[in-house]
DNA sequence: AGCGTGACGGTTGAG
DNA sequence: TGCTCAACCGTCACG
């Protein structure tokens, strides 16, 4: 239902998807150019995303260190689990007198739960008068503790810090078990490490944009250099390649720089893009184009189309950067013949300074 | 002019 | 299987 089609026009000129998250590319873009000294308008103007949008990245990015958009959908995860119902259990057999508070206390204490996950005192209070309080306090039916498989996302990875070290049962939701763990963003300057927050993400994210000195660099990781050419003129080209686009972006961004940087940790993105990527309505064109393209390609050819409002853009920026730049590019509806002149050159002078990026796209 | 923020209309996905 | 609902999204407009 309400494929992303063909998105929508903001004020400035650029596509966008009501609803859904901006490209990879363009987040990372948005970073990158930011680390660039470029200033939040200068690139929301060039990229043609709103400033808010902007704004908003760009402190999620100081914040967490991700440029990934958040889980979306899903419910929370139920802080209730078997585990922690086994445990008020206990707790309510050795002390029948036991309040809730003094239960929510003891759950902390006893490490069963932390901050982030112990039950509401409400919670508990349920807990006793439903599953316990009913169940004569005798050993009934134990709970399979295992039940936490709820693999689900937990916003708490973006914004709230996520526990330390979560309860065991939630580990599989809170702690994004990442490999990666085991070695800290490298180069993670500003990533705080937030606690908690897939360490994973930000590392593959952060290397990702960290990485990008290298020759390697953004838009070869973009790919953004296909823009103009994939581009065609007809409406499914512009939507398969919006679809496309999310479903490489990514994946090329991430393997490019770290390996497993993807497992687990944003499946929401990834999957979300692979969802994408899956030509959600049907368009058979738009399937096969995407997998084509998308098939492993490391560097994928990255068919940004429907921003191409943005890659166009800058034709100077564009081909400065080795993108083919097609002339006219020109492609949909409203791409863009907005001058956006100015601010490049700031960043091309940047960029130039420190590594020319050009080439590897090749 | 630039930026932070919240309302708004939208999508997603676990339960 | 379909629905609910709370999460997230980006845009827009306001201050």
């Amino acid at each position: 239902m309400m494929e992303p089609a063909f998105g929508e026009v903001n004020q400035l000129g650029g596509v966008f998807v009501n609803g859904r998250p901006l490209p990879n590319a363009i987040r990372l873009r948005i970073v990158e150019l930011a680390q660039l000294g470029i200033r939040p308008c200068d690139i929301s103007r060039q990229l043609r995303v709103s400033h808010g949008c902007v704004s908003k990245i760009l402190a999620r990015y100081n914040e967490t260190g991700s440029i990934l958009p958040g889980a979306i959908g899903g419910s929370k995860p139920r802080v209730t689990t078997p585990t922690v119902v086994k445990h008020i259990r206990t707790y309510k057999q050795r002390d029948p007198g036991i309040f809730a508070w003094e239960i929510r206390d003891r759950l902390l204490a006893d490490g069963v739960c932390d901050k982030y996950n112990v039950p509401s005192v409400s919670s508990i209070s349920r807990i006793l008068r439903n599953k316990i309080g009913s169940l004569s306090l005798g050993q009934q039916g134990h709970y399979d503790s295992s039940s936490g498989g709820n693999s689900s996302k937990h916003p708490a990875s973006l914004h709230g810090a996520p526990p330390p070290q979560p309860a065991l049962t939630y580990s599989p939701i809170y702690s994004y078990p990442s490999p990666m763990g085991a070695h800290p963003p490298p180069g993670a300057t500003k990533v705080a490490s937030p606690p908690g927050v897939p360490a994973a993400l930000a590392n593959s994210m952060i290397m990702a944009t960290r990485t990008w000195p290298s020759s390697h660099s953004v838009t070869d990781i973009l790919g953004i250099r296909h823009i103009t050419e994939q581009v065609g003129d007809s409406p499914s080209a512009y939507t398969s390649a919006k679809i496309e686009e999310w479903g490489n972006l990514t994946r090329g961004t991430f393997q490019a720089s770290t390996h497993p940087a993807v497992n687990g940790i944003e499946k929401t993105s990834l999957e979300q893009e692979a969802k994408y990527n899956q030509a959600p309505n049907g368009l058979p064109a738009v399937g096969s184009f995407v997998s084509a393209s998308g098939i492993g390609s490391y560097h994928p050819t990255p068919q940004v189309a429907p921003y191409m409002a943005y890659g166009a853009t800058p034709s100077n920026y564009v081909a400065g950067h080795g993108w083919q730049h097609a002339g006219s590019s020109t492609l949909s509806p409203h791409s863009c013949d907005i001058p956006t002149p100015l601010a490049f050159k700031g960043m091309q002078a940047a960029r130039e300074g420190s590594h020319p990026v050009t080439a590897s796209a090749l």
